[in-house]
RNA sequence: GCGGACGUGGCGAAACUGGUAGACGCAAGGGACUUAAAAUCCCUCGGAGUAUUCCGUGCGGGUUCGAUCCCCGCCGUCCGCACCA
């Protein structure tokens, strides 16, 4: 009997059409059914979508369709993280505007994710260029700001000079702007922030609570957030050295222990104390504005060592007025973290002792590790950070690190200076307030007027939205919004002066911290969210997307639903109750004999026993396969989507994409491996082809009696599910699809193996029941080919509103088992008995076995070891 | 430097986290069908061996009746953070 082939592109098309007519994948916002809320992070709309996106949103997908075919009310969204640089500079490119630019890309992107064919609700699409998207966003963060959660204040920012705008840290490369490629410097300016350090506590705290995040992820949020507790210590500065304003300086340590080790006291060179001193001292001017250049970019940090320079101050230690320690400027100071300002123990501080081993201050070792004799025990080059038994520190000698931590801590809170404890605890936190202002133009407008009489003013909520102007110019860097001739000057809303608009905007991470809020109820024209609705939906059941989003989207989001829930937008804590960081999609990389990259397309391949080898198309010449790496534009190994949805099919894309590699691990894109999903579409077309002439009809009633063939199917289907579900539960999409494979395996060799036709009631019924099943378990992957399979199998709804087979346990669990039995740690046998037999009856027929009594040698059996469903082993 | 993850056939991987190592697939080799190719179907496929055998999960030890999995020490690869006091 011949089958046709299963025409992917024309069945494709069709039934992405019949879903859109049926609104299959509309979710209503109905309380009454249990929900599951399944979101892929949504994408920058660049133009097209990458092998990347399909990946991701495969995933998603099987999750949706599994999820609601198992009775979920699902919602499952899509939208657009539209704002930002690159719509700029294509705009400053082609003489455009980047609303266009926008626009138009998300055309282009939404036609593309459509012809994938995932079940996504597209009648939430958001963009957050949109002002109805961002009306909402000027409104929350009016209400941050009344909550007290906005800050405005000054701040060290990269300036690129030529681009006139301020740059991430990500975007200085060297020391230099990445587009402009101008030397950057460090400017302060006024910013706003977000106080994103309100909840470092309960950020770092609720890592705990997220046990359905990559242990990875959490890891890294923790180091970010970076809790350490220490002591504030106060110093007394010797009067007859320090400058007459300067009586103190206070530092914070974590290592109060090894006080009596301190050689040097260091200061950042913009502490106060430090533009104090150099007033009158010109070498330390110079320093500290060396220090500055310098500056802090990545390649200056590695490099750069440890330089001070001795103020000439002097501090009194806080256990003995006698004992003064010279105040140094030093250039590996923050300004920013703790006080600005460190007491120096080079024995027990590496960068401490690179100091003072450039300044010949010398160490005195403080904490004795164990295993060593006090008085042998030196420092030279490598400093002692591990625990030990004080010694060279007074009373403290004898104390373990950790008591003598407690000691310090005790004694300089008792004691005074100028009336006030000598030393505080305190915790400390690397996170830093959330710096959102951008002087850029395609961000969301800051609803702020500055007025010369009010001060900062919030824009009346009855104002918003603070519309983006059209009429904009790019042909010269900066700011469009800061240049418009008209845009900025209003009246202001307090006494009705001229006054100006905030003409900074948004980070682009402040859009992307609540879309996923935003989409339970995105047709609220009045307020952000709808509290019933945002609610019932949050959190997000199932979030997936890439590891490159561990720390800044995911702590922003973090952040924004603790203070939407202080403002009253929602109620909840934390976003997102599942996390899955998915591996990128990597290709091999061709390269011809004159460097020059190649494109997979460019290149054909020999393959033997003797390996694999690939030659240029045009040229002839043998190329060099390189390693896979991530689809770059630079290396050339990309794969357009739409060429291979073209070329093979959406469902082949997804099965291949699926099927590969575990999908937290990168995936190998590979021709080979995509033919091979595309000769398995067909093969599950030719088989239920074969099931449907036998199959029962549908809703066949069970037959009374089931005989040996036809349990033995029923038998391999519901084994089958039992196991696709196990493995979809937990996002093991590789491991369903091999489990799916093995029902098709063995359908296909039960059929090839019937010597006569399958006429009984009870073959019919099986068939029918494994048609059905094998379609709805292939189903949330290939989409497409399951609905037509589905129609050719005799059901009139689509497969995509069926509902998922229930699973008959009892079906999985056989009468009798095969144990494998081993001798001394060794298989040696097999043992085939009833699947309830007691460990004794197992153990008295294993020990009789041939293959144990030849391995066994004549040897007493000493124990026999049965683990229930397992294996036997035998000790002898 | 600090923190973390991972090393299994020619390749991607699996092994229900202590219980038959290599499921499922890719590539390769052999065969059937065909004038031929594609497609399809059958067989082989970790190494050695005539074997009902031995060896084998980066390397070296250990715990255990039993270790890819747990412990100790190395080697290698990748990732994150980075002068955070």
């Amino acid at each position: 009997m011949t089958t046709e082939r299963y025409n992917p592109r024309e069945s494709e098309t069709k039934w992405q059409k019949i879903w859109d007519e049926r609104q299959t994948f509309k979710t209503p916002n109905d309380p009454s059914r249990p929900k599951y809320y399944v979101l892929e992070m949504f994408p920058y709309p660049s133009g097209r979508i990458h092998m990347g996106h399909v990946r991701n949103y495969a995933m998603g997908d099987v999750v949706a369709r599994y999820k609601r075919a198992r009775g979920f009310n699902v919602l499952h969204p899509m939208g657009w993280d539209a704002f930002g640089m690159p719509a700029e500079n294509a705009a400053m490119q082609n003489k455009s505007h980047p609303a266009k630019w926008t626009y138009e890309n998300i055309a282009a992107m939404r036609r593309q994710l459509q012809s994938i064919g995932l079940s996504l609700d597209w009648s939430r699409e958001i963009a957050t260029c949109d002002p109805s998207y961002y009306r909402h966003q000027q409104k929350m963060f009016l209400d941050f700001l009344a909550a007290g959660l906005v800050d405005r204040k000054q701040s060290k920012v990269n300036w690129d000079p030529v681009d006139q705008t301020v740059l991430a840290n990500e975007q200085v490369i060297d020391g230099r702007g990445w587009r402009s490629g101008a030397l950057v410097e460090q400017r302060e300016l006024t910013q706003w922030f977000l106080k994103i350090t309100d909840f470092s506590q309960d950020l770092l705290d609720s890592l705990d609570t997220l046990d359905r995040w990559p242990e990875k992820v959490r890891l890294m949020q923790k180091n970010w957030i970076g809790r350490s507790e220490g002591l504030l210590v106060r110093f007394e500065l010797d009067a007859a050295t320090a400058p007459a304003d300067a009586s103190e300086l206070e530092v914070f340590t974590t290592r109060p222990d090894t006080l009596f080790g301190a050689k040097f006291m260091a200061i950042a060179p913009d502490h106060p104390l430090a533009k104090a001193a150099a007033v009158g001292n010109q070498a330390l001017g110079e320093f500290i504005d060396e220090c500055r250049r310098i500056g802090t970019s990545v390649a200056a940090l590695e490099t750069a060592e440890k330089k001070g320079f001795d103020t000439g101050i002097r501090a009194r230690h806080p256990f003995d007025p006698n004992w003064l320690v010279p105040v140094y400027v030093a250039n590996f100071i923050l300004m920013d973290y703790g006080t600005g300002a460190i007491f120096g123990c080079p024995a027990h501080d590496q960068r401490d002792l690179d100091f003072v081993n450039t300044y010949g201050l010398g160490n005195t070792p403080v904490v004795c590790p164990a295993d060593v004799d006090p008085s042998s025990f030196t420092i030279t080059d490598v400093a002692y950070d591990g625990d030990g038994r004080m010694i060279n520190s007074r009373f403290l000698d004898g104390m373990t690190a950790l008591k003598a931590k407690e000691e310090v801590s005790r004694r300089l809170e008792a004691e005074t200076l100028g009336n006030r404890p000598k030393a505080r605890r305190q915790v400390n936190f690397k996170l830093r307030d959330w710096g959102i202002s951008r002087q850029r133009y395609w961000g969301c407008p800051i609803p702020i007027i500055h007025c010369d009489d009010c001060g900062v003013t919030p824009v009346p909520v009855k104002d918003l939205p603070v519309v983006l102007p059209d009429d904009v110019t790019f042909d010269q860097p900066g700011n469009a919004l800061e240049r418009h001739p008209t845009w900025k000057f209003v009246n202001c809303p307090s006494c009705g002066k001229p006054a100006r608009r905030e003409t900074d905007t948004m980070d682009t991470f402040v859009d992307s911290s609540w879309y996923f809020a935003r989409f339970t109820d995105p047709w609220n024209t009045e307020s952000p969210t709808t509290r019933s609705v945002v609610d019932h939906w949050l959190p997000v059941d199932q979030y997936i997307g890439g590891i490159e989003h561990a720390i800044l989207h995911l702590l922003y989001s973090r952040f924004f639903t603790r203070a939407m829930r202080k403002t009253g937008h929602c109620d909840l804590a934390e976003p997102f109750r599942g996390l899955f960081t998915q591996g990128m999609v990597v290709h091999e990389t061709y390269k011809g004999k004159d460097g020059s990259w190649l494109t997979p397309n460019e290149v054909k391949f020999v393959s033997d026993s003797s390996g694999r080898r690939g030659f240029a198309i045009v040229t002839d010449e043998e190329i060099v396969i390189g390693p896979s790496e991530k689809m770059s534009k630079s290396k050339r190994n990309t794969v357009d989507p739409d060429d291979i949805i073209g070329t093979f099919g959406a469902d082949t894309a997804r099965w291949f994409m699926l099927s590969d590699s575990p999908p937290e691990r990168d995936v190998a894109w590979t021709e080979e491996g995509v033919q091979g999903a595309a000769r398995y579409v067909q093969q599950l077309w030719r088989l239920v082809n074969d099931l449907a002439e036998i199959a029962a009809p549908v809703g066949a009633t069970m037959p009374a009696t089931i005989g040996p063939e036809a349990l033995k199917v029923r038998r391999a289907v519901h084994t089958h599910l039992m196991h696709v579900e196990e493995h979809i539960d937990r996002l093991r999409f590789n491991t369903a699809i091999a489990e799916i494979r093995k029902l098709s395996n063995d359908l296909i060799s039960i059929l090839s193996e019937m010597d006569q036709p399958a006429d009984s009631a009870d073959l019919k019924f099986a068939f029918r029941e494994a048609a059905d099943v094998l379609v709805l378990l292939f189903s949330p992957m290939m989409p497409h080919l399951a609905e037509d399979c589905w129609a050719l199998i005799g059901h009139t709804a689509p497969v995509s509103e069926s509902t998922w087979p229930s699973l008959d346990r009892s079906l999985t669990i056989s009468e009798s088992i095969t144990l494998p039995v081993q001798v001394n740690g060794k298989k040696r046998a097999e043992l085939t008995i009833a699947a309830d037999a007691d460990s004794k009856a197992i153990e008295l027929e294993a020990v009789k076995l041939e293959g144990v009594l030849r391995a066994l040698e004549g040897r007493p059996v000493r124990k026999v070891i049965v683990v229930p469903q397992r294996i036997v082993n035998v000790v002898g």
